[in-house]
DNA sequence: GTCTATACGCGGATAGAC
DNA sequence: GTCTATCCGCGTATAGAC
């Protein structure tokens, strides 16, 4: 990997890194197939020979993040995420909150991309609540267990769940993108975090 | 008002409505020009002898709404709004989440058109972050003087108004709108407020 | 002010040579 | 598999009669 990716990787690779960095500066509703091209130095009819569509490009996407996702988890220390996490705690809530943080991070392009098709859906397709309620399962499960543990809960567990999961995502959205939050950074991951973590973990009342 | 509102309203009110109507059924990005018109029973090209553009159309809407909250509030008994609410305190916050949940339902077509008008804007244009900033206005003054006055907070006044104000937009995005959310309502507005109301309150802990 | 008819451009998609 | 060239539909916007 001398002098970057170049032509080395195929052109579905080249068409996806181009995709990715183009749905991070214009979004991904603003950037057509031929910019996508252009970007990743081919021609328009190109793009057909790999994507049937835009969509479609975005579905490879997401796959692409699935499986990388699983791998890391098979050849790490998770066998299968350890259930019995206790969100009441401090450290484990804020651990939970801050690899979901980063992983919006990291994958910045395809999560925008994702969360702008959802929208872009229209809201009687009802995907909004779908994105929010898979996007917050494990949350859910962890909630569940402990309310049969018999923690009191806010309410049900997998409201209370997407309720976490829509500030955060949202922030997220917020404030992620480059840009965006007027200007430099006003805020620190670490602070955002602290924040978000007080505010689930305690309230107002602190 | 004897059969509707008919061609009593000109046809500028008239498309406003069908605009509304539109907005919520099948989304803001979704509905052409040409359905709005169809929709109000008039043509296409009468559409720019009122507006000149969709989204000036949307302005208009988002006009309407701040005239006619402005003029509530004037002809009622909040003076200015008591800036010395106590949000620490279940009831004043329950009421303030309540408004602002009712607000959105009411206005259900412009809410979730100017949303849908702010993702499509992109991720580098801040719109996501001056959205959230705008609407928690209120709630950051009154945490700002909650903490003036020493009531410790999960973190900076402004990052918390925001956080709050993710979590309630967030969640009526993905359940206000008709068919959302799986279904026939799986929780009512109270459950929902309650439920918000004691998580942002006292946190997962309760 | 409202209509009908139409022009225009953008972007998605395909044909066919290389 | 990639290219160039082109087609086509959709939606915006305008022209001009009524």
């Amino acid at each position: 990997m001398g002098v970057r990716k170049e032509k080395a990787a195929g052109t579905e690779a080249a068409l996806k890194d181009a995709a990715r960095q183009l749905f991070v500066e214009r979004g991904y509703l603003n950037t057509k197939i031929t910019d996508i091209t252009r970007a990743a130095g081919r021609s328009t009819g190109s793009f057909y020979e790999h994507f049937p569509s835009k969509e479609a490009l975005l579905d490879a996407l997401m796959n692409d993040l699935r499986d990388q996702a699983s791998q890391e988890l098979r050849g790490q220390s998770h066998p299968a995420h350890p259930a019995d996490h206790d969100l009441a705690d401090r450290e484990q809530l804020r651990a939970h909150l801050a690899a979901a943080w980063r992983t919006m991070r990291d994958n910045l392009p395809v999560v925008l991309a994702t969360h702008e098709a959802t929208v872009a859906a229209g809201p009687a397709s009802g995907q909004a609540w779908q994105e929010l309620a898979t996007g917050t399962e494990m949350l859910r499960d962890h909630l569940e267990q402990a309310h049969r543990r018999g923690q009191p809960l806010p309410g049900d567990p997998e409201l209370v769940a997407a309720a976490m999961g829509a500030m955060l995502s949202s922030l997220a959205y917020a404030l992620l993108p480059a840009g965006a939050g007027g200007g430099p950074a006003r805020w620190s991951d670490d602070q955002i975090l602290d924040t978000v973590t007080s505010l689930l973990l305690t309230g107002l009342r602190g």
